[in-house]
DNA sequence: ATGCCGGGCGAAGCCCGA
């Protein structure tokens, strides 16, 4: 089984790249990122003539997650819990049943933090704490389990292309990294670098100053497995294929195969 | 280069992203 995770900046400009994407790629499962869009203009008939079940966690102009699935969506979890006040949608959860055994899929689009000195940052920081704590609850399950998403941290050097330069960004600074580290802690495995040590395998290429034609890029999109799910995975890989092409998204995908 | 692009909203210019 294919699951992909794909922050796509926009379902309303990305419709036909998703399409021509999903037929090239074929993937079971697909977590988006930032659809900006509410549930009802989200244009789901022309991804289930695809063969894929779609199931949203919308928001007007930002924001927004969703999951797309050829095999039914069961036990929709519709934000992370912890904290009622937020309503940002940022956080999808659903069963994946594809007759042999379920898989509990996340699409997670974690908060961008920037400028550190805003409350901007104290959001992010506190997100990171309820997705944390939610993990914990989930890894009791001991179940498959894959967290994925745009997570807007860079887990180490070799994820970016200018280490110092992006020191105290809020997707890099020691906090956010630390954070993230304690996440993974609880017994998470990174499907990329399970699969790939080496460095220059990003996720992200920002539109301005060239950053994709430089490859001055960034690894922020993240498959993050529990041990029932790490113990499956057969293949990692990012489809940086996609940041060539016309009108594309500043992100591209990334995916995993696990086996049935 | 804490906004150079690009998207959304909504119909000009501002908010947002990383």
């Amino acid at each position: 089984m294919k699951i992909a995770t794909w922050n796509i900046n926009g379902i309303k400009a990305r419709i036909e790249t998703l399409l021509t994407w999903l037929q090239q790629a074929a993937p079971d499962v697909v977590c988006l990122q930032e659809i900006k869009s509410l549930d009802e203009n989200f244009p789901g008939e022309r991804i289930e003539q695809l063969g894929y079940n779609v199931s949203l966690n919308g928001q007007k102009g930002f924001n927004g997650v969703a999951i797309l699935s050829k095999h039914p969506l069961e036990d929709v979890r519709k934000g992370l819990p912890g904290d009622p006040s937020d309503t940002q949608a940022r956080y999808l959860e659903a069963t994946v049943s594809n007759g042999g055994g379920a898989i509990r899929v996340a699409s997670i689009y974690l908060p961008n933090g920037n400028p550190v000195e805003s409350e901007k940052y104290g959001y992010k920081l506190d997100w990171m704490d309820r997705l944390n704590q939610h993990a914990r609850d989930l890894l009791k399950l001991e179940e498959p389990l894959v967290l994925a998403g745009d997570y807007n941290v860079i887990p180490s050097d070799l994820d970016v292309h200018d280490p110092a330069g992006w020191a105290e960004d809020a997707l890099f600074r020691p906090e956010t990294r630390a954070k993230f580290h304690a996440f993974a802690n609880l017994g998470l495995t990174d499907a990329l670098r399970a699969c790939h040590q080496d460095a220059n395998q990003y996720t992200f290429w920002d539109y301005q100053a060239g950053a994709w034609q430089k490859n001055n890029g960034i690894r922020i999109d993240h498959l993050m497995l529990s041990p029932q799910g790490a113990d499956r995975l057969r293949a990692c890989e990012i489809d940086r294929f996609t940041r060539a092409w016309e009108s594309p998204s500043d992100h591209v995908p990334v995916w995993i195969e696990i086996a049935a």
